[in-house]
DNA sequence: TGTTCTACGTGTATCGTTCTACGTTTTTCA
DNA sequence: TGAAAAACGTAGAACGATACACGTAGAACA
């Protein structure tokens, strides 16, 4: 029914079309497209009307000069790991019912490529930034957050003003790993961690993993390994670990598919998973209750870890100032890679 | 060192400041932004020089009101499917010398959904669209194409017009996965297919199927299930499958994560695979490498998609009007999950 | 009836970039 | 040496939505 018609960019309706086909001034529609304050009701409805009648969209880079755009931008360190589906997920539903939408990047988590990224974020204008297990320091977060709202998820710096901080606690997880590896059994527990630039979700890992040991007076069988998120150096760490002079009965990795890689290694070098090694995962994926992983994992909730997320981003961008850190605390899923009892 | 002060907005360094810096005039400014015709060497270093020493960034917002925005629009079915990964690596590899950037959004493989996402990606004056695994309908497409240039990857139409595709030849994929099934022993293949929204992709996967039953004399025991991608779901069907009165021996399931699911499920019900039920997933994700998975699967070359139809849309975007249709062959890579003889 | 207040509408300058149309300088070639 | 063509640079008007500052009508109060 376009009878618009007189659109002259792509055919695009502008909103000089719908002020005129409601009767009403520019400024009055831009109102009712914000729930600005000072429109009334009869108004309202009539420039609804005519917005849906022409198929009217506002110009996302023309609100932009002025106002804001309604999008949010999300940074993501890789698309390999399905945990991030579940923070996504979270996210989705928090915007639900706004007219925010979200765009995502991808960081891979090196600090140089999540700069690009949101640096061109700020440079598309987006109203609020939610940075998923950022690499960079606090200044260079700062310096983001004195031009965006932001929310870190996965990045602990609990004295942090300019931005939020979304957790579960790294920390305890790693506790409770231990914890359940040393009742299961298991004494030689070593770790697998991150190699590459410094992520405050690891070291965090890492200190709870330390205590672990030393609160098992294990403090003697402490042994972290670190690895790049690639295969091939995966299964050579992994090989390392598991041949060399003392070998470990348990392997603690930083997050799930890494583990999954770690009982393949293990598998094909005769190793029994639960008997001779226990495997234990992070972020507790679907990919963990496959039968043929069953892998032992921490559920640190990614869905109201986003959910969160988006909420606080959204404050900051409504106005607010004081920060605000948020903590979920994590839980342990015990699967077969570390029954030996049953095993 | 900031010493442009002036910025009103932000703290922004604006193309005005920069001109003023290098002794130029704005549109000069925006030609060496452009790489447009006109500039000398010497003032397109002389202006560099000053966007560097000001750290000035053009506001994508405002380039959108007269020209391009640089950033294309990447829509995804999901982020679950570590497939996807490999089509991002592609992209990325693809434009890592221009000066386009990449924003990702999520359809949830609905039409609906995916509508959303792309109205609000050309709302916000995004280049190019590169869609993957659509479920609109053609004229749908045709609506997008009409407004910006736009390439589907993971959707056949051979005969489109206004938009291009890039795409495995996914009958042939099926087609190669039903072969090597017969030919290590396997007869009763069934299919698992996914439900919901039609996909082209599937259709061709399913057509595949088909036709390599009766090409080896099979017809009569063709059987495709459907399930959505939904955890419950795949294991309530693969149940059916399994527990029926005609059990499989053997079940292509179209993509990965599918599959491993239904492995998990075979071995919970006792069955052996590959002895007693051979497995084989599509898109040859990281995960069918693992020992306890080692899932035969169908290789599609996410990243070579991934870098052609970036190609594609900035030759769109570029101007490029005639279609182009972009297939490549699709390549079975055998693993434990379908070698009865050694089993 | 007049005054003040409040709620609601409107006109228009403005945001930062692109790009057209034109002006000026340099090069080419007979 | 002169004319034509090529190469380069400039001024300033758009682009579409926002938000400021203002105008107006009606209600409340005395």
């Amino acid at each position: 029914m376009a009878q618009a018609g007189e659109g002259r960019r792509n055919g695009r309706v502008t909103i000089r079309e719908v002020a005129e086909d409601a009767g009403v001034s520019v400024a009055a529609v831009s109102k009712v497209l914000r729930d600005a304050y000072g429109v009334s009701d009869a108004l309202r409805a009539k420039v609804r009307a005519s917005m849906d009648k022409l198929g009217y969209r506002p110009l996302a880079s023309a609100r932009g000069m002025r106002g804001q755009t309604y999008t949010l931008g999300l940074v993501l360190p890789d698309l390999r790991n399905p945990f991030f589906a579940d923070i996504m997920t979270g996210v989705n539903n928090a915007l639900e019912r706004t007219q925010y939408q979200v765009m995502m990047g991808i960081s891979a988590s090196t600090a140089k490529l999540e700069t690009g990224v949101v640096d061109s974020m700020i440079d598309r204008q987006m109203d609020g930034i939610i940075l998923i297990g950022s690499t960079e320091t606090r200044e260079s977060l700062n310096t983001i957050a004195a031009k965006k709202p932001l929310v870190a998820i996965g990045h602990h710096d609990p004295s942090a003003e300019a931005f939020d901080t979304v957790n579960n606690n790294d920390q305890q997880g790693a506790l409770l790993v231990v914890r359940h590896l040393v009742a299961a059994g298991y004494r030689d527990i070593a770790m697998l961690s991150l190699q590459g630039e410094p992520s405050s979700i690891l070291s965090e890992r890492e200190m709870g993993y330390r205590r672990g040991m030393i609160e098992a007076g294990l403090g003697g069988a402490i042994n972290i390994a670190h690895s790049p998120q690639i295969m091939r150096d995966v299964q050579f760490a992994t090989r390392r670990l598991l041949q060399g002079p003392k070998r470990p009965d348990a392997i603690f990795c930083w997050t799930d598919f890494i583990a999954l890689e770690v009982i393949s290694v293990a598998t094909e070098l005769g190793l029994r998973v639960p008997q001779d090694v226990g495997i234990v995962g992070y972020d507790n994926t679907m990919y963990c209750d496959f039968a043929q992983n069953s892998l032992t994992s921490i559920d640190q909730s990614g869905e109201l870890l986003g959910l969160q997320a988006t909420r606080l981003v959204i404050e900051r961008i409504n106005g607010r100032t004081e920060v605000e850190h948020f903590v979920v605390p994590p839980r342990l899923v015990a699967r077969r890679s570390t029954s030996r009892k049953e095993g």
